[in-house]
DNA sequence: TTTTTTTACGCAAACGTTACCGATAACGAT
DNA sequence: ATCGTTATCGGTAACGTTTGCGTAAAAAAA
């Protein structure tokens, strides 16, 4: 099941030239004639001549590709990115490379190694909800393998990094329900180990204080991952339901938070936002189409996933180490539907 | 920003020893001692020597990679599959490399000579909507690439491919409909290129004739784009309804089409089902949640992107060239929501 | 002891390409 | 006639790896 490509001593045996001359006319080198240029050019193209790009690598010692690692691929927010990422990749002639790490750290690494041993020439990460540290990223890393964050970032690797404001869209998020009279606020959210999640949740926070209104830690409940498992989302509802003092809107901080609980409260018969407000981060693109229309903070990804990709090149085929990173902050978009319209005393 | 891993030569040069022993230790080869074989992995290890796999690439003439060609990441429908896709090619050591059509043919013959200059050891497409003839893969597909289709077919070439039973889906759908006293079912499908719209289409007549009711053509009517642009959907619902006998409940043949009519529909204030039911291909998580819940023809997409590079490894692993090409199909499951509830005379 | 076999390793070619270093011829200048 | 230029091309090493062939030394057989 081979496949035969002509190469460039085919093209040098049927014309009785060396390789070196066939190489240089193709390349278009000043110390080709013009007639030996167009001969060349001419069997080639009658040959169908494409440069094998395996060799050129090993020559080159450079892939010209690059290693994704998400999560999760069939999720809005992620094939959102990754739409982004190809669009750049494909015009700069890069290959992208995917692999998802199910939220696993184990599984992480052994993506971090399977690209590695592939030589992408950098990585595109976010990394697992249960990454916590940077041993796996930083011996490549200090080995020259050039690394941007996006979405979810770690602290400790020199890097690029791409990230929404998510501190501002909590803020947002939670200034519009207190802005339509919801006081009791919960939110609930991704495992504490993630970036978003602290950078959310002090948004959140923060507004919540701006509005001299308390910060419940009862009304905060985190979700190690993040709705990937449903059970999980529905007890962190069950549990602010079964306090005292009852939420009257929740505030989701990701897509799979956000169905779930829509879920959940659909389940519990619950009407929103008469008995419940709900508003959360979500990239689907049927968020007006849900029962009710789902007031959502959008986040880029598209853009997110150009950024990352540009930032990520950029380093790749800059001829001098990099030394400055760039931490570029994206704006979220508040999107309002009515699952939390203004409260009705 | 060049990244020196170590070589074989390091491992030969720290040990005194030529590249070929190294090779031959690392390969335990029965031609080396058992001494040196240890000396060398130990050696190995210290170095933390990774085989370059460019190197064996050229050698070996194989990529270990495989192209994917699909019209859209950001579509739950296919990014299912590249899910599924991603598991199978993981498990067995491949790399995807992913490319996007956006239903164009232009692009993805441009696709094509991207992933084979990219050296991929075989392809998986689903074809854009924009193409109708096979010239581009055949050459290929001359040359020895093994090729396998999922989702949308071509006919013409020789080779696997992977699809659900498109004919028996929007039976199921249409039959639903009627069995729920929809009388007057219409259907918006894709471009009639296409091989899922035929085989869907027919699926959907014939459960018109087995039932007794008529098959309209003014009652199928087909988006070029699949609904990529709203516009498109928006015009194919307002022909059906500028008609002298209105439909009483629509078949959208694919996820896009789905929201896309039930947009349009709430925009045009109709209720759902009571003025108009509704039936889609759909692979969204979140139907259920939909104003009304929908009732959706739901495609093992997952399964479907295994079974594919499945078909694919097999073939690019055979010793001998395949003859036997199988056409997989896969069974959609029809799951019933609110928008198609029962006909309330 | 001599011959044969076995063991354990090195040499060099090959995969496709590029680039350094020469080589050859034509041509004008000296 | 000799030399230096210039133009045009070839030889070969190199990228990292595998592999067929060759061979020295050691072991076994004669």
């Amino acid at each position: 099941m081979k496949f035969e490509a002509t190469t460039i001593k085919d093209i040098a045996k049927a014309l009785g030239l060396s390789t070196s001359t066939i190489s240089r006319a193709l390349r278009d080198s000043y110390e080709i004639s013009e007639e030996t240029k167009k001969l060349v050019l001419e069997c080639a193209e009658k040959l169908n001549y494409r440069p094998n790009p395996i060799a050129l690598s090993l020559k080159e010692r450079r892939s010209r590709s690059i290693g994704v690692i998400v999560c999760e691929i069939a999720n809005n927010f992620f094939s959102q990115i990754i739409n982004g990422i190809e669009s750049v990749a494909y015009e700069r002639g890069y290959n992208v490379i995917i692999a998802q790490s199910h939220e696993s750290y184990e599984r992480e690494i052994m993506d971090l190694q399977f690209l590695a041993s592939r030589s992408v020439d950098g990585l595109l990460i976010s990394v697992s909800t249960e990454t916590n540290d940077i041993n796996h990223l930083k011996s490549l890393h200090d080995r020259g393998l050039p690394i941007v964050f996006f979405d979810r970032t770690l602290e400790g690797l020199n890097t690029h990094s791409v990230i929404v404001d998510n501190f501002n869209g909590a803020y947002l998020a939670t200034e519009h329900l207190i802005k339509n009279g919801y006081k009791n606020i919960a939110a609930i959210t991704n495992s504490e180990f993630l970036s978003i999640t602290n950078e959310r949740l002090a948004g959140y926070k923060q507004a919540l204080i701006d509005n001299n209104l308390p910060v419940k830690n009862s009304f905060i409940q985190h979700c190690f991952y993040g709705g990937m498992v449903f059970s999980e989302v529905e007890e962190a509802v069950n549990k602010l339901f079964t306090q005292k003092q009852k939420p009257d809107a929740i505030f989701a901080t990701s897509d799979k938070l956000s169905s779930g609980c829509l879920k959940t409260l659909n389940r519990r018969g619950l009407s929103i936002p008469n008995d419940i407000a709900l508003v959360g981060f979500s990239n689907t693109d049927i968020a007006e189409l849900l029962k009710p229309s789902l007031t959502v903070i959008r986040q880029p990804a598209y853009e997110m996933g150009r950024a990352a990709t540009d930032l990520l090149l950029q380093q790749i085929e800059s001829k001098r180490p990099v030394k400055d990173f760039e931490k570029r902050v994206l704006l979220p978009e508040l999107i309002i539907g009515d699952s939390s319209s203004p409260l009705k005393k």
